[in-house]
DNA sequence: AGACCACATTTGTGCTCATG
DNA sequence: CATGAGCACAAATGTGGTCT
């Protein structure tokens, strides 16, 4: 793991401040850009550090994650001090509630804890799925919360004709960022915590970087208001909107003269330059054929 | 039939780089 | 100089399976 202690940050602001520039909104981005710098004296001058957290491969007579760590750790690599070998969940529970506090003391920016089986051949018996391993999680201290106005919401139509309500918010400060939109998902999460345009909403964001609205201030709310009204036409072509009874989203059924659909849809299949695959080719026929496309440089 | 699981998709912000 | 791509991150939803 990659990281900008905050005494990085700090300095390299202090710089940027001498020098009229603008400054890094948080250390985690900054870090983030600071690997696609190009120039290797500019990425030195940003003063990143890593810590190790996993070992591969094999090394006789390390059959614990204890032991791996204590063993790059003389081998000079950084690990992270702060880990505790516990025998029981009681254990584990001291170690969570300490942190919840104790991580305001730390050089850099935490979002909680992972806590790991220690022996390898309990490891290889609890296996892996396709995106993590089953012999680790995460505990997540609890997200930063802010109360800011819900000024507007808008609508956004996919490239599968999903309609997604987005919610225009009183730019506020949140864990290092401003955050302006969120997500509301679907009709029944605006139903569910009845919110309405010029409520004062809480926001919260899921592993420090997605915002998401997650209730509504009530004793705040203005008077004589009503509660919100879905839409019943697409906001893009005028389409009746369509949802399946028991699902989640509306659907926009204008599949090829709606233009966000389309224009998702080309971005989808360029992006993963499979043009050519299923469906790709018959697009871009449609696009023809209805005079969406009327040069290839549309594309 | 319903529970459960894996995986794709969608959402927003800040950052750097490439392009025009 | 402005614009857009692509990336990190999490979580809800949607999809397509398998298991009980």
């Amino acid at each position: 793991e990659i990281i900008m202690p905050f005494s990085s940050f700090r300095e390299l602001n202090a710089a940027k401040e001498k020098n009229g520039e603008t400054l890094f909104a948080n250390p985690r981005n900054a870090a983030a850009g600071t690997l696609k710098l190009l120039s290797a004296d500019e990425v030195e001058r940003r003063a990143l550090d890593c810590y190790l957290y996993h070992f591969i491969g094999q090394v006789p007579g390390i059959d614990t994650h204890w032991k791996a760590l204590e063993m790059a750790s003389q081998w000079g690599f950084s690990v992270s001090d702060h880990r505790r070998l516990c025998q029981n969940t009681d254990q584990i529970m001291d170690f969570l509630d300490y942190w919840d506090q104790a991580r305001a003391d730390l050089p850099i920016a935490t979002d909680g804890v992972v806590i790991k089986v220690n022996s390898f051949s309990l490891q290889r018996t609890l296996g892996m799925t396709a995106k993590s391993p089953q012999w680790a999680t995460a505990y997540k201290i609890k997200a930063e919360q802010a109360v800011t106005r819900l000024l507007s919401v808008v609508f956004q139509v996919g490239r599968t004709g999903a309609v997604t309500p987005v919610a225009n918010l009183e730019p506020v400060l949140l864990s290092g960022t401003t955050v302006k939109r969120a997500s509301l998902h679907n009709a029944d999460q605006i139903a569910l915590h009845d919110i309405r345009p010029g409520d004062m909403v809480y926001i919260e964001k899921g592993g420090e970087i997605i915002p998401k609205v997650i209730g509504v201030d009530l004793p705040s709310r203005p008077q004589n208001t009503l509660p919100f009204q879905y839409i019943t036409h697409c906001p893009e072509c005028g389409t009746l909107l369509e949802r399946e009874p028991g699902e989640a989203k509306h659907f926009c059924p204008n599949r090829w003269e709606c233009p966000p659909q389309i224009k998702g849809r080309i971005e989808h299949f360029m992006s993963r330059k499979a043009m050519n695959i299923l469906g790709g080719e018959a697009l871009v026929e449609q696009l023809y054929s209805k005079n969406i496309i009327k040069d290839p440089a549309d594309l």
